[in-house]
DNA sequence: TTGTAAGCCATACAGCGTAAGGTTGGAGCG
DNA sequence: CGCTCCAACCTTACGCTGTATGGCTTACAA
């Protein structure tokens, strides 16, 4: 309350943290699009050109939100600490790298957002630093684990880049077009309906996307353990 | 000339295709900001609101646009073609995706676009079904090729998605700051510095993104193989 | 009491996508 | 020919965005 020494305050004063959390919260409840200065300024109770006296600009607003979330991530591991040398170093990172995608779950709009930024803010950076901690405890060579880090992609960040979330088709609802359509493409047609007929009732539209996430990261996380065995 | 019957024109007439292309134009010399609606109708020698009776809207262009381009992947394939049973599965998707990447890195501005994108247009969908047809050429069975589509992501469309393009620390210029960061990343700093060292020239900042993105892919393609093998 | 500075507000501007309605010129037909 | 019709194109305007600029208010130090 009184380490700032400057709040006899009537209203809870505008801080740079607070600015960020409220841009955080506006984001999860109506998507990116929700986020402008606007309507921070509003969800504040301050108007809109106050918030830059916090923040240079929203491209800073956006960078510090990256952070933010990742100290979610940080606050849901305990901390980045990295296991000790010759530990299970392929459990360590497929868990470290599950809990990140249950906080970008929270967050779905925050892929997108990373996508646009240039560089990483300190927390991230401490994230992809345990990141490489990790790989270094089970003996892969740093030339090795730089392959590896550009393999996982963005499932380092606990997530993958995907396609909208609708199958494969149009997604339009005509049945006449889309029978021309599947036409088309016979074989994702038919991919489909296979797909579609094993697993009748599934939970995310017709993909288990945790399923599917778990499969990519052990079928990279395979490749990388087999690459430092042969190298 | 005379297959539509109406013009005698002072002016190449406006066309939907004609709009699709300058699109493409606009963001390629300029990047994706670039591609506006006013900037179009100047580049079309027209109006911007003209532009409107061709396409429904600026998300109609966007999804023109990503499907124009995927012609030219087709192009530059002679075709969909789908190789005939029991070929080389494994060599030909991985010609396929890598021709799709020599198409993306000449505009770098469309895996961002695609990311915006909800559902496939038609030659975006012919693609992903020769990509289906050609898995399914080397005898996978549909549940697998669709985990291993998933574990592909976007690396089947030719990119892979990475963040920014500088190494991996701010950014910034600072020496001192850069120091205290590097403090606080050790096992990133020295991965940074053991891989600058081990190749001292390189392309593109300091990762060889055209390596790097054969090595995902070769370690993605072989697991498939193996599962494959196992199930 | 007065000076200084931080924090907040009001106004304004250029640019965006696009709704609504007006203008124009050529095709089809009596 | 005159008439209609309609697609192509243009003009204007609206609400929204991020943010430059400058003024006001309040708190604290001297």
């Amino acid at each position: 309350m009184s380490t700032t020494g400057q709040v006899t305050g009537r209203r809870a004063p505008l801080t740079r943290d607070r600015v960020l959390r409220t841009a955080v919260d506006l984001a999860d409840s109506g998507g990116i699009d929700a986020l402008t200065i606007r309507r921070l300024g509003e969800q504040l109770g301050v108007e809109a050109m106050s918030v830059y006296h916090h923040v240079a600009n929203k491209e800073a607003i956006l960078d510090g939100v990256v952070d933010l979330v990742f100290g979610e991530v940080e606050a849901a591991l305990g901390g980045f600490a990295v296991p000790g040398r010759d530990a299970e170093w392929k459990a360590a990172l497929r868990a470290r790298i599950l809990a990140a995608r249950q906080v970008m779950v929270r967050h779905p709009w925050l892929p997108g957002v990373m996508d646009s930024r240039h560089g990483l803010g300190l927390t991230t950076a401490r994230y992809v630093d345990s990141v490489v901690g990790t790989l270094r405890s089970g003996g892969l060579s740093y030339d090795l684990i730089h392959h590896a880090m550009h393999a996982l992609g963005s499932r380092m960040f606990g997530f993958s880049q995907e396609l909208g979330e609708t199958g494969g088709d149009d997604g339009q609802g005509d049945p006449a077009e889309l029978a021309q359509m599947a036409a088309q493409v016979p074989h994702l047609a038919e991919m489909l309906s296979v797909v579609r007929h094993d697993d009748p009732e599934s939970t995310l539209g017709w993909c288990d996307d945790q399923f599917e996430f778990e499969f990519g990261l052990d079928l990279i996380l395979d490749g990388i353990e087999r690459a430092g065995h042969r190298g």
